[in-house]
DNA sequence: CGGCATCCTAAGCAAGCGCTTAGTCAGTTC
DNA sequence: GAACTGACTAAGCGCTTGCTTAGGATGCCG
């Protein structure tokens, strides 16, 4: 698959993840704006450049959003709730410690693979967010942090996982997943679900009992 | 200790750590600089920041480099080339898988914590290089790589590691260690071999028969 | 002292930035 | 068909950017 075929395909990707922002030339510009920042940076993209990927003038931007931090605002926002879900999701599936260890971290990872786009920009961006956007953003990547933590704590009491340092693990377990996002390309050998189960056993050998 | 103070240690640190760079103003610039571009990054970052952290006029900085991007590349290359001593290092320590794994991960996990500042640059500005100073510190990157799988191969070869996948543990094991320095705050409770110690042990686990 | 090299500044240029303003135009409503 | 609405553009404002130019201060050497 070509360069540009695969970007129709995230484009289309992220229309239907993201189908709930209205209206749709909004959706578009927060798209333009989603890829730009992950290839160039927040700063390095220009709210012309986002404009012109949709085929506006450089005014049509602030039709719909007041300003660039905005749009990089929404991002966030919509990027770590919607990550938020799939962890809490991964974490409902199974009640067994080992298992729910698997589905947290392997549809994490996957997650952060399949939407490598926003992962970035969400993970690599967020110093450009002004200070009051900055702190609702940290609160709510503090909750995976205890859904990650609560996880281990489960394992622990039931005897099946053996962590000496609980919440130093929780932040190596979540900054390993995380950073899939740096590294992934679409181009390269390994699928999301690939990468998801190759961490989540990764996972699993860190904390089991032995 | 307060922020001030820290900041000047650090400047003392780095200017130990650079004290091949030559002359003095153009080491005092490169630590400017690094620090900048950790903080805001590069984009954010203006000519007149770094120059005023020095005490100098914004002319003052093209009295020793020729553009604001060779400040990076300069950056990126002495950043790479002394942590790639480090994990040379460390891998030299020790003939024993285990223990070879454990210098290995935990020595450039400390590196990370330690340096956070620049490897915090090296790491997550490499996209505003030029495409022919990408290409150069890709290459350098890319010998860590080989080292982190040369190490697990032994361990395999010895039959006390269990390893499927060395190339996706190695990319692992390396972008666990990297992340660090996104995270990493100097007023944070675990200091650079406390995170040395507990990654070097979840890369023992990872990867160990058992 | 003069000659020279080193290091730096004052001033500013051309280009590009985020964002605003005034107005156009298609579509809907009555 | 007149009145209104929402989406969009042409033009450009005020400011900042990376970088240049011309020249000044300082210290060293004979």
């Amino acid at each position: 698959m070509n360069t540009a075929a695969a970007d129709l395909d995230e484009v289309a990707m992220l229309d239907r993840a993201w189908h709930d922002v209205s209206p749709a030339p909004a959706r578009r510009l927060l798209i333009a704006a989603v890829q730009a920042f992950a290839e160039r940076g927040y700063h390095a993209t220009t709210t012309r450049d986002i404009a012109t990927r949709v085929g506006m003038s450089p005014a049509g931007v602030y039709v719909h959003y007041r300003s660039k931090e905005e749009l990089l605002h929404r991002i966030c926002l919509i990027g770590h709730r919607h990550s938020l879900v799939a962890l809490r999701a991964a974490a409902a599936r199974s009640t067994d410690p080992e298992q729910q260890l698997r589905d947290v971290i392997g549809d994490f990872a996957a997650w952060h693979a399949l939407f490598h786009t926003p992962a970035r920009v969400i993970s690599y961006e967020l110093t450009a967010l002004e200070p009051e956007h900055l702190t609702e953003i940290t609160a709510l990547r503090h909750e995976m942090d205890l859904l990650v933590r609560a996880t281990l704590e489960h394992g622990v009491e039931q005897g099946v996982f053996d962590v000496p340092d609980i919440p130093g693990t929780g932040l190596a377990l979540l900054s390993l997943t995380v950073d899939v996002a740096r590294w992934y390309r679409t181009s390269g050998r390994r699928a999301p679900e690939d990468i998801g189960a190759l961490y989540a056993d990764l996972a699993v050998r860190m904390v089991k009992t032995r």
